[in-house]
DNA sequence: CGTATATATGAGCATATGTTCATATATTGT
DNA sequence: ACAATATATGAACATATGCTCATATATACG
């Protein structure tokens, strides 16, 4: 009975009116996360760090169409990358939106 | 200090695969909340129960925006109305996808 | 019943989005 | 320097998205 309850409330209420510059922000966040490709990317860099390859391979897709989401999403700060020779090690970078991320697909499951 | 701690770990991890319906799922979720206009609009709804044209007003935005925009986020029962002569009164009706709302824009506002 | 008001709906249009293909760049090993 | 591997990039294309305009529907009121 107390399953709904922790996911409330634990902000304090919005303010009347957003700017210009927050409406952007919000809705570019939420952008981020309102593809199924996306999502199975940052789904699967919950799991720690991945080359763009292993992404491609794990999730059956494109290694130009993983890149370009990876640029996207690098764009937004939501990865970050490290270098290993000639092969690059993506990891999630914003605990925020992957917490997200997170709750969605925890309510999605779960109900 | 204790600012950061209270939005992470809310729920247990994610799991490793998701499948078609849940990312179906999340992936709508998310986008219902990427668009300036919708945000604005449940972010009015926060403060209670609005009528279209209210709605209209107070953004000033199109009769026609907002009636299109308020049937999307019915179908995605993010919103519900209740009628009152010829008038509806629209408010929400998803505290969760709400809550992931409000936790953005804090994030983004008081960041 | 006719008019006014509130909301819904559909077509059309401009722009945004996501994928694919081909190719470029970069790093490593020989 | 050359070949192999890893990743990035840009153009092209099909589809999705959001707004506007015109019009339809629905309710209230005289």
């Amino acid at each position: 009975m107390s399953e709904e309850k922790k996911e409330e409330n634990s902000f304090t209420d919005s303010q009347q009116h957003l700017d210009e510059e927050t409406l952007f922000v919000v809705s570019q966040t939420f952008k981020a996360l309102s593809d199924p490709t996306r999502i199975r990317i940052l789904n699967l860099l919950c799991t720690g760090e991945h080359s763009v390859n292993e992404i491609a391979e794990t999730l059956n897709l494109g290694q130009s169409t993983v890149s370009h989401q990876l640029r996207f999403l690098k764009n937004l700060r939501l990865v970050k990358y490290r270098r290993a020779g000639s092969t690059l090690f993506y990891s999630e970078d914003d605990h925020h939106v992957m917490n997200l991320l997170k709750q969605a697909i925890n309510h999605a499951t779960h109900h």
